[in-house]
DNA sequence: TTGTAGGCGTTATCAT
DNA sequence: ATGATAACGCCTACAA
């Protein structure tokens, strides 16, 4: 709590040479009188006052992690392992960074407008956010934002965005598969797809269905539109969803491939629960490769992504737009990063001989 | 960005009249004028810069979450699913009560102090730190503490901690299985035994050890200093742990406790590998009750602690001790919070009928 | 090399 | 009921 007046007083010197000094402004100083201050300023454990610096700079050192999901559908969204795994690595890369991280969880984006603008943060990472709420923050805030998992229009412009190929590594799971014998495959996921194509935009779940389409479809399968279906948000509600698919056989199904490990692993212990055996009744397989996939026996074979590089990404991103004003004033720019994704094969899937 | 001064001259009055209108003072404010300066506030989306507020204050609303677990034994600590959800809960809390959070993970006590320090902190919350770093922080600041999980010796005064009754519930569990039929019980947990005990302070999982032992005792039945043994941080180290268990014939334990879910669902993990079958072959619990346990057949049997709670009340805590500044000044007030624990009976324990 | 002064946005005190 | 002013802690010109 000890102020640069203070210190200099102490030093007897003035405040100005004490924040020469703090700034390493060496020059500007007499080495004795450097030597002065900095004992000074070290017996006193000074440290700077953010809120002065705040009002001086019109920065703050702040950067927002923004978890904009919608309430409804995930409450307690840091719990979901991805969530809590980017918070982990985009933590600790901030503060490496010699950055503060502020977690403000909200889908009410106005109310993100207000904290973004009290706080002066000097960057937001926004995760679980549409387009429009990307720009909804985009237009208000001179702050830079990098998004996480967001879908843009084909031409939309003026947004940072750290994605994944969602599509290439469903598609590529689905080729797997089909490699291994299966021509019935069917794919459910979280996102309600009926009300998701509103003006042509992809969503990360529908991106990894249409990878699942087209796998089908270049291998000159045919799907049935019983294959495919979005899952309820009520655990409950899906819980029926699961009996009907178990009650129709799985719709003729020798393998489902799910949009997240969290709904495979619900759907394997009911189905299991239910008396079928995983992967000789059924294959399954998942999507994120978080460790609970291990946590099942069988282990649960996926579609994997390095969520921990993906957090560190963001940062670096919005790093690079904290230090370079300039980008920001190009609204032509657009920068779509798409992070790979690689199989982990694992214990849910049976091959299928060819006399089958 | 808009600031008082500009409202003041839009709406045509002083500054210190906004202020007024601002903070509700409404009766040193006509009504008309009233009117006027919210209008030009509404319509210009006033925010106020916290920077100013901390300066005016000495007060920023920010309550820091701050975890001190050691780096070596904890990496990528917010992906741990007690910590995520003690997170959540308090991100949650902290939101509802007009605060902002600030999440800063450091097992560097002194780098913890600088951060409240430059942020001035309302408040900070505490997790995975030892009494030392409790009181490191609380001789340096000013600033209310509430730990969580922090075992504190018997004349330790000055400290407000949201404990769990570690203790009782595995005590509890012991005696369950001990119901059930089981005699030679084991028990694994992740921390250090030996290091532990210095000047006579409990932690969480030595508490738990000795639950385990006192009801062994209790119950008239002996134990070998086989039955239990501290699990390496290192999970590499750790499979050899489970081979030399495995390889003694579990030491002729019938049932082994697990001081966390984790640790349980890891083991249980290998021995199936290896070919047994659970509880068949061997009974086993875990402590907590995370969501993981439920994902793995057999579903894991434990001791369940409510999270949510757990982070919800150390925010409350925080704010009595935020809303009544005389609480910190009673040196010799301590608040031990012991929350408690329930047996969540599931899959993996076996009934050991009386003719074995 | 060192010191002084004014500004950042808000609040609280004291006048009017 | 309303307004002027100083203070909070830091920074950057500018002055000495």
């Amino acid at each position: 709590m000890i102020t640069i007046k203070e210190i200099a007083k102490l030093a007897d010197v003035s405040p100005t040479t004490v924040s020469n000094v703090l700034h390493g402004r060496t020059k500007k100083v007499s080495p004795d009188t450097l030597d002065r201050v900095r004992k000074v300023l070290d017996e006193n454990n000074y440290v700077s006052n953010m809120g002065a610096e705040m009002l001086g700079h019109k920065r703050s050192r702040i950067i927002a992690l923004i978890l904009a999901y919608n309430n409804s559908d995930r409450k307690n969204i840091i719990t979901d392992p991805f969530v809590a795994s980017i918070v982990n690595s985009v933590e600790t890369a901030v503060q490496q960074n010699g950055f503060f991280l502020m977690l403000y969880s909200n889908p009410n984006i106005d109310e993100c407008l207000k904290m973004a603008k009290a706080w002066m943060v000097d960057g937001i990472i926004l995760l679980g956010a549409k387009r429009q709420g990307y720009y909804r923050l985009r237009n208000n805030l001179s702050t830079p934002i990098v998004s996480i998992d967001t879908y843009f229009a084909v031409n939309d412009t003026n947004y940072v965005n750290v994605g994944l190929d969602d599509y290439g590594g469903e598609k590529a799971m689905v080729n797997y598969l089909i490699n291994e014998g299966h021509t019935k495959i069917g794919f459910l996921s979280l996102m309600q797809f009926e009300r998701i194509n509103e003006n042509g935009v992809m969503y990360v779940d529908l991106s990894r269905l249409e990878g699942y389409k087209d796998a089908l479809k270049e291998a000159g399968l045919p799907i049935s539109a019983d294959w495919y279906e979005s899952l309820k948000f009520n655990q409950t509600v899906r819980r029926k969803q699961w009996h009907r698919w178990r009650k129709n056989d799985f719709y003729g199904c020798t393998a489902i491939c799910f949009g997240s490990d969290l709904m495979a692993l619900e759907a394997m212990m009911y189905f299991e629960d239910h008396g079928y055996k995983i992967p000789d009744d059924l294959t399954i397989t998942g999507f994120d490769g978080i460790f609970e996939g291990d946590i099942h026996k069988p282990r649960l074979t996926t579609v994997y992504q390095d969520v921990n590089e993906r957090g560190c990404r963001a940062v670096t991103e919005i790093l690079k737009l904290i230090n370079d004003p300039d980008s920001m004033k190009d609204k032509n720019r657009k920068v779509n990063i798409v992070m790979p994704t690689r199989l982990l094969l694992k214990e849910t899937v049976k091959k299928i001989s060819e006399s089958n």
